[in-house]
DNA sequence: AGCACAGCCTAAAGCGCTTTAGCGTTCTCT
DNA sequence: AGAGAACGCTAAAGCGCTTTAGGCTGTGCT
């Protein structure tokens, strides 16, 4: 910048100004001044914008998966990409960090904060009892929680804004679907057992099968891994009266557990009905194709990151709500054989 | 710093020096800043420290697919896993960002490298003719290429290390393993036909083929996706003399292509071998299960920012080589049909 | 003519850290 | 005993930018 304020003749001050559309500068200086500094390939210093209270340009994603869970499901690359596409508009960075924890994570939190390495973290994987609400809250970062549950109880902070799709609804669209295809016996595999959507889907299997006075629905849940997805599915299979339909929380274990129920001598749909929840290539490579509750999760991350942006605006905190998910009928259901 | 100098009863070079294990404060002085610091909730801020000459203590990554290839397979955020390990061991963040072409991915090199948001870089997916190395040259920006052929033509240049697998070791290991079971028509369905470990792999297939005496043995060059593979599939088998073998360049269309097969009336192993490209869960959850190339991802991962790390060092450039992919023989493959 | 005010610009301080030069004290060696 | 080195520390500058206070000029008003 001082370069560009020499040769442009006026001080560095003005220069900042003109690159900044501030107004203390004439129309005729700025084109100037930018003209020096595009001549130049002038490029501000992130690090010292942020050292002058400018913030870092740049917002945090840490996703907490132990070691092997990571990268089965496509929905984290999915969910990045939409969120880069919001964070190009404006050349936003975003740090990623993969840690084993939510203690990790929470960690990582403060650090960055206390480091002045972001403005804002987009929170992922919310769970039931989630410190994490409170950490940002007590810290005072940014932070839209995406995947959500919005939070009824408690009153909405300041700058802590929410994203969420309706797990409840599809939840009982699958279970409508199910029920009118005649089927009775229905076990959810459901994801790892302390995220709030595990939890919310659980409950609304319940509380859907109450309803409708199904009394055979369970949840059993896992760790999403392909092998705990077939394991289950040969253990509930493999019991008296077996489930005539199964419903899975991610592409990945129904994929395995279409797999695990050939293996016992159950054919898919004639035996036993499969619904994947996450529609993804993998429920259109095997046979027969998945029937799959889709959603727009390249959106959901936009709608995230455009969230965060409000955020960072001084906006205000906020509740949004992307599409419900919708069911997408393939080959996998089939109406219940009647013996 | 300034809090801690006054609490400490020493002046901030001191406390600097303190906190920064230099030599020129007492062991006493030194543990007496220490613990103020520690009680105080310091941490230093990387804005400051950046521009202090510091440098940004971050890392980029920015990987260039088209829009939909990302995030079908599970290559890139293993990758990261690893790279992720390396880097917290020093706290040092990665940037990451995803594009659409090669293009722009040189325009953000230029842009992190102007506005000193990262000490280097890592370098994926090298391709033909590829404009990187050049760049990152003329930038002066510590970079490691991996996945790449080492340039044997060129010097090696100072501060671009390269890390890379033996893809022309593993394909010929392939074709001898197909070799051996009879196979003579051959179809190695490729990925993207830039990338350098694509044309390598061609090469050598041919050379392979050649040495071997087989004339009908070829490549065919896709995107990566599902689609394309069971495309290409269903094209090769409906010709005259359709293939008894086929090798996909990953786990994602060695899937898909199975399908195909399958839907042509083609039974694998039996009426066709198929090999994958790369090992993962998804290769153990179809029926068959696919003989499949397995290289350990996360460690290529951590391989590489280890070298990143030593080139940051001011550590000398260097080219590594990583463990031959080994090919796990399941039930994909089979000796050819004798009619 | 005199005054107020707007418009354009500069000087200088400050963000939080590192680093160099230098100062006083103690230690070591001849 | 005196010179010199070694040590422990401080003062101050500087990294590249933003921002506040203020200076100067020219215009419009009374």
């Amino acid at each position: 910048m001082k370069d560009i304020a020499r040769r442009a003749g006026v001080s560095e001050s003005a220069v900042s100004f003109a690159l900044n559309d501030r107004p203390g500068v004439s129309d005729i200086t700025r084109d100037r001044v930018r003209r020096v500094a595009e001549q130049l390939g002038w490029r501000p210093s992130t690090a010292a914008r942020a050292l002058s209270g400018e913030g870092a340009a740049t917002v945090g994603l840490v996703v907490a998966r132990p070691a092997g869970t990571l990268g089965v499901d496509s929905f984290f690359l999915q969910l990045i990409s939409g969120i880069q596409e919001v964070l190009a508009e404006r050349q936003l960075g975003l740090l990623f960090q993969v840690v084993e924890d939510v203690t990790a994570e929470c960690a990582v939190y403060r650090r960055w904060w206390a480091e002045h390495r972001v403005d804002g973290v987009l929170v992922v994987d919310p769970r039931t009892d989630d410190p994490r609400p409170e950490l940002l809250a007590e810290l005072g970062l940014p932070a839209v929680v995406t995947g959500g549950v919005p939070d009824t109880e408690r009153p909405q902070r300041p700058g802590l804004s929410t994203v969420w799709a309706d797990d409840a609804g599809a939840m009982a669209s699958v279970v409508g679907h199910l029920h009118a295809l005649g089927h009775r016996r229905v076990v959810h595999i459901a994801g790892l057992p302390g995220l709030a959507h595990t939890e919310r889907r659980m409950r609304t299997l319940r509380a859907e099968a109450d309803r409708r006075g199904l009394t055979e629905v369970r949840s059993v849940t896992t760790d999403y891994s392909d092998a705990e997805g077939a394991a289950v599915t040969r253990r509930v299979l493999g019991a008296d009266a077996p489930p005539t339909a199964l419903v899975y929380d991610n592409d990945v274990m129904a994929v395995a557990g279409v797999a695990a129920a050939a293996s016992l001598g159950f054919a898919v749909p004639d035996d036993v009905s499969v619904v994947a929840w996450e529609d993804s290539a993998l429920c259109r490579m095997v046979h027969p194709w998945l029937t799959a509750l889709s959603r727009d999760t390249v959106s959901f991350g936009r709608t995230a990151a455009r969230e965060l942006l409000g955020l960072l605006d001084d906006g205000p905190a906020g509740t949004v709500q992307v599409p419900l998910p919708r069911l997408i009928e393939r080959e996998s259901t089939r109406a219940v054989r009647t013996t």
